[in-house]
DNA sequence: CCGGCAATCTTGTCATTGACAAGATGTAGT
DNA sequence: ACTACATCTTGTCAATGACAAGATTGCCGG
């Protein structure tokens, strides 16, 4: 083994979201992921300061995909607030390790510079769309409800809590329908 | 201090809820709540076996609460599913510590039957309200829509993410209007 | 009244963990 | 080659969860 591992930062970050993806953000240890790595115990250390800064790390990471994800979507059709959700839902399911840890600020150290960054470079997505949907005074009554309907779904479905009501569906595509229902041919917020 | 404490079992939960409110979940630990109700290190576990134990019943604790409000709503008029809404959300608001346990089954002991019972008795709420507003058809997805927009709300209004959006307003009352834009006059949710 | 019995709590211990300090090793720039 | 730096190792400490064994208390049947 060499003494330089090549990317132990990316290894050690990979093992986590595999960990917390199984297990959650509590089944999560440095020495295992040190042992996963093939590394010291304090190795992991060097790079994210502490447990809550792995968390942080991956908590930035997340933020930076989903950012990108709505960017795209924005690109497709600024209008389409429900593509949005959508995305916010299939992201949620593919990167089930970050999105354990991004809403969950008592995890990690929700004051970082990078991390608040990413956070509000993910809000400008939402609240760009919702002000070129909305008028201005129901703007933040439709992105409370836009925000508060995806993440909802995303939580429940990710927590195993809507398995009965999803059955083989694909969960997105279930939340499109679900908001197709919900929101379409209203003045207030959709098209 | 006597040998006997009186209530250690409540004490622990109740001391045990103070820190999850405000520090998450994760700032527990099962000699801390010992030192803070005087007793020695191990006296808790003989209550709850172990923090798992522990989570699982703050997890039985708050299902129950959650079902008392619902059924109180119910009594009220079986016909109004935002009523659910609103409770759901001002439980999630006055019990900050069981709602933060309740909905991540990585925390606790998901199978223990008690708990099995107490989640099954709140999810009938939420069934059979909505089986008496939508037909049997359009049933399920109009349980999801409610659920997913309740939990969301609810979910980020206690991480902080609305504090901006929320402002001095109550959260709850807050959802009751944004529930009413959302779903009244529609014809598959709500009257 | 009392002997035992179960529930409750204490004391003692162990492996694991997170965090820190100090040192070793490799790497890049000059 | 020399130096500065990043990376990784080794060693250590206090805190924790879990377990085992024993002490104390209240209670119940006889």
């Amino acid at each position: 083994m060499a003494y330089h591992h090549g990317d132990l930062r990316r290894a050690v970050l990979d093992a986590a979201l595999d960990v917390i993806a199984a297990d959650g953000p509590s089944a999560i240890s440095l020495r295992g992921l040190a042992r996963r790595a093939g590394v010291s115990h304090a190795a992991p250390a060097h790079h994210f300061k502490d447990k809550a800064g792995l968390l942080t790390a991956i908590a930035v990471e997340g933020n930076e995909l989903l950012a990108g994800s709505l960017a795209e979507a924005i690109a497709e059709d600024r209008t389409k607030l429900i593509d949005l959700g959508v995305r916010y839902v299939r992201f949620a399911l593919e990167h089930p390790g970050h999105f354990a840890v991004m809403y969950r600020p008592d995890l990690y150290h929700r004051d970082a510079p990078e991390l608040v960054a990413a956070r509000e470079r993910t809000g400008r997505m939402l609240r760009g769309t919702v002000k070129a949907l909305a008028g201005d005074h129901s703007a933040p009554l439709a992105q409370l409800a836009a925000w508060s309907t995806a993440h909802g779904f995303a939580t429940l479905a990710l927590a195993g809590n809507l398995d009965r009501a999803i059955g083989d569906q694909d969960p997105a595509e279930l939340f499109r329908t679900l908001a197709d229902v919900m929101f379409v041919g209203r003045g207030t917020i959709g098209p």
